[in-house]
DNA sequence: GTGAAAGCGCTAACAT
DNA sequence: ATGTTAGCGCTTTCAC
């Protein structure tokens, strides 16, 4: 048994799919008599308006994209949980595409969804700092600008469209200066995030924290790491060289393992080692010790993109000029660092 | 800027729209000349084809709809990334929503799914079972077997549709075996599944497993918790009313939470207490100590229905009788319980 | 080599 | 009160 549809009826009842269809409309041109049979018939049929058919007369899907780098990754979940809320609060729904960090992947998908499927794009983009220039080509070069795009997390001026960033650079500097103020002296940065901007960032407001108490800079203490690589390895070695008292790590996951490299290694957390990590996900509260970390408001990005896209799809005629939020971070003191 | 269409640029050559759709599409009907003249600017304007169009044209969307009832959990995470995969591979897009543990969102969400958006439907129903038979009415009611459905996790006979579940007898009967293997007298099992299937079975596993032994079986040793409800308190009860020596915990969240209790109070974890989880996700393995837990192989599940749903829309023709399979759970024996 | 016409399922303006 | 027509963007068959 297939889709029924308004021409079945009308030829099941012999009149025209006009009627039908005002006749489901319930519209006053229509006898009641022949709305009533007409109205039972579809009921008991399970007739559904095909969406396909109006979205295509309506040149709108209600619809909206969103392309994450990785689910797994209670920042994004967070996100998309915000958008989802959002988007279902103003009668539109998501269909959402993980690029799982690939470029490529992130490209046909774009290309996927940028074919009259959905009213509007919500990308969180993976490109790396060498990446940007061509990749934001590429961007534009798919989408021309026919459809509205928002772009969080990791932004670049090369797009024109709005943006939903986190001040990464306030972040570094909050996460630093609180180590710094709680002791310590030598503190070392961890990022999974290799030639990101935001990593970049983080890392530049830590300078300033470092700079502002007389610190001094030490790029060996940085250490960038791969998919690939040993953290406990390249941890290890750090610690050995050097009497570390701080780690940032930029991101949840990391954090916990550098805590537990740390811990495994005979180092108290906090007080030989104190810790900070980024995102506020469910590992970092249940952790021992629960872990101190700079949140960034996962929901509340997404619901402002959603916000951001879905009034630009709405306001198509009356273009506004492209914005950028800035969501502030906040700074979570738990267990893994020294009280203040 | 709007989106550029065949009629158009047949507008813009002087031609007819079917002159430009075989040129788009390189016949060999259509002059060279002519060919390159209408690729060259259709690329240069950026030519989608209109998705919407061809997917009424071809009356399918190459989509699917998953209804999940939380992202915010790992399992169904995990879930989601198999159906992605899958899908993906196979050239399918997926559409998700989350019902949020609300009837009446699942409810609002297959509506809205079942309406020619997609051409299938997976779905792990958040209905308890007292709920079951109505809801089912329902769900037969809304989809009047007009679409493909995979239910997976919560399931129930009422519906007849292929479905993957969790052998959760077995699930229960293993966890609540090792525990009773390495020691354990009283074991109480902490439930936030009121009122479910899964969560009974996993019972009756666990009372198999006591039975095997000559033990007891005492069902103020069962807590069943509500979202509401104060955990800590309610556990500290059984706690301190009876000699627990191991906690059978059904999903992972409430096994850290629970974890987290007993240590609070001074317990050991294995030595006094010794506790198993369900779910493998991030937190069971970064917890101290870390726990053992029993997986449900969620991507596989995920994998599993998405093939199952893509092969029956794929020959809906030739129907095959519906499947109901099985995946068998392991136990992942970290450092919350004690040795064999 | 190019175009006209029909149709996917639906709605809406315009007849009758 | 009911029907006819046109059109959303596209493909495909059949004419010319």
């Amino acid at each position: 048994m297939s889709k029924l549809t308004l021409k079945e009826m009308a030829a099941h009842f012999k009149v025209s799919v006009s009627t039908v269809s005002k006749a489901i409309h319930d519209s006053y041109e229509i006898s009641e008599e022949l709305k009533a049979k007409i109205q039972k018939f579809a009921k008991e049929n399970h007739y559904r308006p095909n969406k396909v058919a109006l979205n295509l007369l309506n040149r709108s899907t209600k619809s909206i994209g969103v392309v994450i780098p990785n689910i797994l990754n209670y920042f994004f979940v967070q996100v998309l949980f915000g958008i989802e809320k959002v988007a279902n609060d103003r009668g539109y729904s998501i269909i959402s595409c993980i690029s799982n960090h690939s470029l490529e992947k992130e490209v046909i998908t774009l290309e996927l969804l940028n074919s009259g499927s959905v009213d509007g794009l919500i990308l969180s983009s993976v490109f790396t700092e060498s990446q940007i220039e061509k990749h934001a080509e590429h961007i534009k070069e798919l989408l021309g600008e026919q459809i509205p795009l928002v772009l969080f997390d990791r932004v670049t001026e090369l797009i024109d469209c709005d943006k939903v960033i986190v001040d990464d650079f306030e972040a570094g500097y909050k996460a630093a200066k609180y180590l710094v103020d709680t002791g310590c002296k030598t503190i070392a940065v961890v990022t999974p995030m290799k030639n990101t901007q935001i990593g970049r960032l983080r890392i530049e407001g830590y300078k300033k924290a470092l700079k502002e108490r007389d610190l001094p800079f030490d790029d060996t203490l940085i250490l960038s790491i791969g998919k690939k690589d040993d953290l406990e390895f390249l941890l290890s070695f750090i610690l050995n060289s050097k009497k570390i008292d701080g780690i940032m790590a930029l991101d949840e996951i990391t954090a916990v393992k550098v805590m537990s490299i740390a811990k495994s290694r005979g180092y108290h957390v906090p007080n030989d080692i104190a810790i900070i990590g980024f995102t506020n996900g469910q590992l970092s509260k249940y952790v021992t010790p629960a872990l101190t970390i700079v949140s960034q408001h996962g929901a509340y990005i997404g619901e402002t993109c959603a916000n951001l896209l879905i009034d630009r799809i709405e306001n198509k005629n009356a273009p506004k000029p492209f914005e950028t939020k800035v969501v502030k971070t906040s700074l979570i003191v738990r267990d893994s660092t020294k009280k203040q």
